[in-house]
DNA sequence: TTGAATGTGGATATTGACATCCATTATTTG
DNA sequence: CAAATAATGGATGTCAATATCCACATTCAA
């Protein structure tokens, strides 16, 4: 239902959100969400483009939040990615009736509507600041080691917690 | 957001919805939803699998409902052909916390929700029966002509309605 | 000024969704 | 049975989304 774009990106600006107004490099926050460095190359560069974050090149530079987590929604991500494409004329007909749809597209609008007004009114700082104390990119706290280690920070690092397979 | 296949899907089943409980050879569907014959064949089978039509062979056959308009619902179409994916874990970890989703993850499953219900409440009745007189594939009644023609009826057959380009 | 760090953009591979074609099977009618 | 009708299933083609790689541009610090 939703692109893999939508998720990668969606993961990136909540780690750029929870880090503002700090920059990261494009490799800690591929390293911090799972997502292919080279692949989330090309996700960041629509997200420049639309101007939801900025990028610095050189040593210390990396990406970093143009607005506040206050101020930006889901729904700003998702259509910087890979746009809700809202049902505006009959699919079938060469020249639809205008703002007409059938009974049948209405309702699959409808349905889009409901995403996307739920995206809109979601703000990066409601995602991160649930009231359960559960951690945005899992249900859990990153594991924060006092330690420079060899793999990176994962928020939800695959850990064996007592449960069996 | 949603797939050609669902589109077509649901094209091809309110169009067998409307003249349930009578059969509509492949062909005929095709025509009267401008899906593309071959790939409709592909995309009944699998409503075929999912036991919401009947098929038969031969003269006189076709495709036919296996339930009532009253009973069937879209997502019942939707889910046989591209299931709505619930986010059951968190894409993220190799071992999910159970149900514990986090906070982005379980906002895009409140969307995918959302749709899910909004699918599971409407039946194909509901669709063939709107107020307003609007007809299922297009927003006007279908062009039906007394005669044997070379093109089939199209719902939604292009027509110039007098509006310039 | 030099070198390391870091994003940029183009070329290219991979994959799955979408789509077509055709030989085959099943059914009905004459 | 024979012929026409119609769905079935497998093989194949096409294309956009996904993903990778690398040469290059930019920036900072020593």
């Amino acid at each position: 239902m939703f692109s893999q774009t939508v998720e990668y990106a969606l993961r990136a600006i909540v780690h750029l959100a929870d880090s503002a107004p700090d920059s990261q490099t494009k490799d800690e926050i591929a390293a911090a969400t799972l997502v292919p460095p080279a692949y989330l190359s090309k996700v960041l560069q629509s997200l420049r483009k639309a101007d939801i974050i900025q990028t610095q090149r050189g040593v210390g530079g990396g990406m970093r939040l143009v607005g506040t987590p206050e101020t930006l929604t889901i729904l700003q991500v998702v259509n910087a990615v890979d746009p809700i494409k809202r049902i505006e004329t009959c699919p079938l007909g060469i020249r639809s009736h205008g703002k007409n749809l059938c009974p049948l597209h209405r309702r699959m609008d409808e349905a889009l509507a409901s995403v996307e007004s739920a995206f809109g009114a979601t703000t990066l700082s409601e995602v991160l600041s649930e009231p359960h104390g559960s951690y945005p990119l899992c249900s859990h706290p990153p594991v924060r080691e006092g330690q420079l280690n060899i793999l990176p920070t994962l928020p939800c690092a695959p850990q064996t917690d007592g449960t069996p397979d």
